[in-house]
DNA sequence: ACGATGATGAAC
DNA sequence: TTCATCATCGTA
């Protein structure tokens, strides 16, 4: 299989853009010597300060500090007091944005299994703080690789992000992301 | 439908 | 220093 990783080039783009062009790309895990590799199908962008939803709408805070920083980062925080959120930020450096993955597919002897959820995403892949502000490469152990895979027929659905209807006009936007089989 | 569970940001 | 809230999940 031909994979490339992908750069800060890749995320150095809007939210939507990224959020859109992530999905079918692969998470590479490393630790302990093994190499885990989900594929991603469901993400959400937070994009700019004015997005309600968004950490970032606050204004610039210890938490959210990440999402200011140049793109091609991890941005990782902790929620309803269990709970660990990833995210990729986005664009260029001083506008707060960031794409957060909330499911993907890992593939085991043949059979494709579901990760549904953003926290079960990085419990299955052991994220943590540890990642908070770290660059998505290789020597990090956590980064993206595009995927040459030949996709069978999946499509791509757009809708309202989830758990945020706190946001007003802001929960309604189509900052959603799925790709399933469209069969 | 709801409780678990603790960091965060804003109010006091 | 206190308080409401929270980019969720498992159990019911």
């Amino acid at each position: 299989m031909q994979r490339r990783k992908l750069t800060k080039k890749f995320f150095n783009r809007r939210a939507l853009v990224v959020a859109r062009d992530i999905l079918g790309k692969i998470i590479v895990r490393r630790l302990n010597g093994k190499t885990v590799s989900v594929m991603i199908i469901e993400v959400e962008a937070y994009d700019g300060p004015s997005d309600r939803a968004s950490h970032a709408h606050v204004g610039k805070t210890k938490r959210n500090e990440i999402m200011f920083g140049e793109a091609g980062r991890w941005y990782v925080y902790f929620v309803y007091g269990m709970h660990w959120m990833l995210n990729i930020v986005t664009s260029k450096k001083g506008y707060p944005a960031a794409v957060l993955i909330r499911a993907g597919v890992v593939t085991r002897h043949g059979k494709e299994i579901p990760i549904n959820g953003p926290a079960k995403l990085t419990k299955f892949l052991k994220i943590d703080k540890k990642f908070n502000g770290l660059p998505a490469i290789s020597k990090t152990g956590l980064w993206l690789e595009d995927s040459k895979s030949l996709m069978p027929s999946y499509r791509i659905t757009r809708g309202k992000r989830i758990g945020v209807e706190y946001a007003g006009a802001w929960a309604k936007k189509p900052y959603n992301f799925r790709m399933t089989k469209s069969e």
